[in-house]
DNA sequence: GAACGGGGCCGCAATAGTGCATAACCGGAC
DNA sequence: GTCCGGTTATGCACTATTGCGGCCCCGTTC
């Protein structure tokens, strides 16, 4: 009969080219994966892999097999995935995943205080990220972002604007002045997102904008960018919930438009769907009051 | 770490209802199957079905944890599946299902020898069977059916003609005489398949054009009903390849044009290209000659 | 009510799997 | 050339898992 842990360790060193390294990816002892492999093997009759003294290369014949076996990885995963969603409903945690400012001003708001004093056996957890963590994987719950993030698989509602202005240092203003227009922004030096973020609404608007400006240093989060505007290293769009309470930068050019979104509460339909969940989107969407300036910002400090 | 083998004996539990019945399924002890279940449910830490003194009972959260397992076996499935056409296909063997009759005369003409030694390496395996063994499962590389058989997923191309008639025994006819239309067909007494094959062409037809007819036998295979009709029991429609080799039973209907079907050979895309497959096709049409005959059937005892 | 069959649970001995230590191997850096 | 880092393979002791037999439970049948 077929080991079905056997295929957990093909998988694991088809993945990472040797035994030594997929031994210490599943916590086991680089003999154990050498030993279920060839046992794999055995039972299939034909080898999977090249033993090779810089490692283990795929055979033409293990590549066919990885297909297949890496489904299964997929659905064992999907199983655990399964699982800590049933235990989060069970204990009724919420994982709440937004950009890390957020985590801040929601947790100094009191409001997720109050959400759990209204539902006793419900609380929230944060998954802090400015990257996209994805719903589907089932590492969060729910999401609450801003910008081109709706896939169609989500569902959601507004709770808020994001506007986005152009910030510089006082001391980068007296330096080289402000810009007086978009148009002028050629003429600066900017903080821009890297390749990471590429896709981010504020990268392509720069690139539109500005494409001959001196991009004089590059980040991967918005708080990044944000220290480095307020080390006077250049100019950058930034949200105004976060610039204007930052006393040492000030606007340059009012909110731009083209960068303004919508803030968004986001889950998956089944999940929307959980009770636990179902609870806190009604209770976000009772404290819009509330919420909207969480969200927006503080109006200037 | 989840150890994979657990959820072979959770989603075998959930199938068999107990650990006695799941260790046979599995043939491993009961203990080993309890034990091991007791085990994916400490790892999860909380229990998956109720103990029972009659038995195993999935919980509330069993049965959702169930779905997400089966995904799992169903992949490990597909796996092995995908094992098993890969030995084919390096052993050269192309598995050919088709009805029983079928495999004798394809046997008996010789034409597979002559494929065999025209492709030395590459050989064919019947596997028989009245009903429609899925194509998709990998348990057959090829059928040769005739019937409304195309969903869409098989690719395949004509090779021969399905004519039916309906047959009596030379015993029957004397006893009761025959119909000399099909609208007679109400006051005979039939042979019909059973359920299983509901949706079968030869049972539809009889139901439209005969729903007044008493039947007296059901089967559910072609032989099954050819041995009623040979007995005497009823009259039954037939294919002609088969009903006219066997000297006890006449026509009592001549070729019926609603029943007659193509023959072909059908095969999944992705298999359908695969070398030896495909040398089978181009075998197969290439000696199409020699095969309509052997399929139409012989002609007449 | 006694016998029976299907089922769960547990102890024991045999066995299979695991980790650790170690030898041997190879390619590149110096 | 020599050493070094990364790799495979194997011997050995230890541990975990397995199968078996026994025992108990409970519902059904005679």
């Amino acid at each position: 009969m077929l080991d079905w842990n056997d295929l957990k360790y093909f998988v694991a060193v088809a993945r990472h080219g040797s035994t030594l390294a997929a031994g210490r990816a599943l916590a086991v002892d680089q003999s154990t994966v050498q030993r279920r492999l060839t046992a794999l093997e055995r039972h299939i009759g034909r080898p999977l892999v090249q033993r090779h003294t810089s490692g283990y290369r795929l055979t033409e014949f293990g590549i066919e097999m990885l297909q297949a076996a890496q489904q299964v990885e997929g659905a064992v995963h999907a199983f655990e995935q399964a699982l800590a969603l049933s235990k989060r409903n069970a204990a009724g945690v919420i994982r709440l995943t937004c950009p890390e400012p957020l985590v801040n001003r929601l947790t100094r708001s009191g409001l997720l205080d109050r959400f759990s004093a209204q539902h006793p056996g419900l609380h929230v957890e944060f998954v802090m990220s400015d990257k996209y963590i994805d719903l589907r994987t089932g590492d969060a719950d729910v999401a609450l972002r801003s910008g081109d993030t709706d896939d169609g698989l989500l569902v959601g509602r507004k709770v808020g604007d994001s506007l986005w202005a152009v910030y510089a240092s006082k001391d980068y203003v007296a330096r080289h002045g402000k810009p007086s227009s978009v148009e002028e922004l050629s003429g600066h030096r900017l903080v821009a997102f890297d390749e990471s973020m590429a896709s981010h609404r504020a990268t392509q608007w720069l690139r539109q904008v500005a494409p001959e400006a001196t991009v004089v240093a590059r980040n991967d989060s918005v708080l990044g960018v944000l220290l480095s505007v307020k080390a006077g290293v250049g100019i950058a769009p930034l949200p105004i919930a976060i610039g204007d309470s930052e006393a040492e930068i000030v606007r340059v050019l009012g909110p731009i438009p083209a960068l303004s979104r919508d803030w968004r509460l986001l889950a998956m339909p089944e999940i929307r769907k959980t009770a636990r969940v179902s609870a806190f989107f009604d209770f976000m969407v009772a404290e819009m009051n509330a919420l909207k300036p969480i969200i927006t910002g503080g109006l200037g400090p």
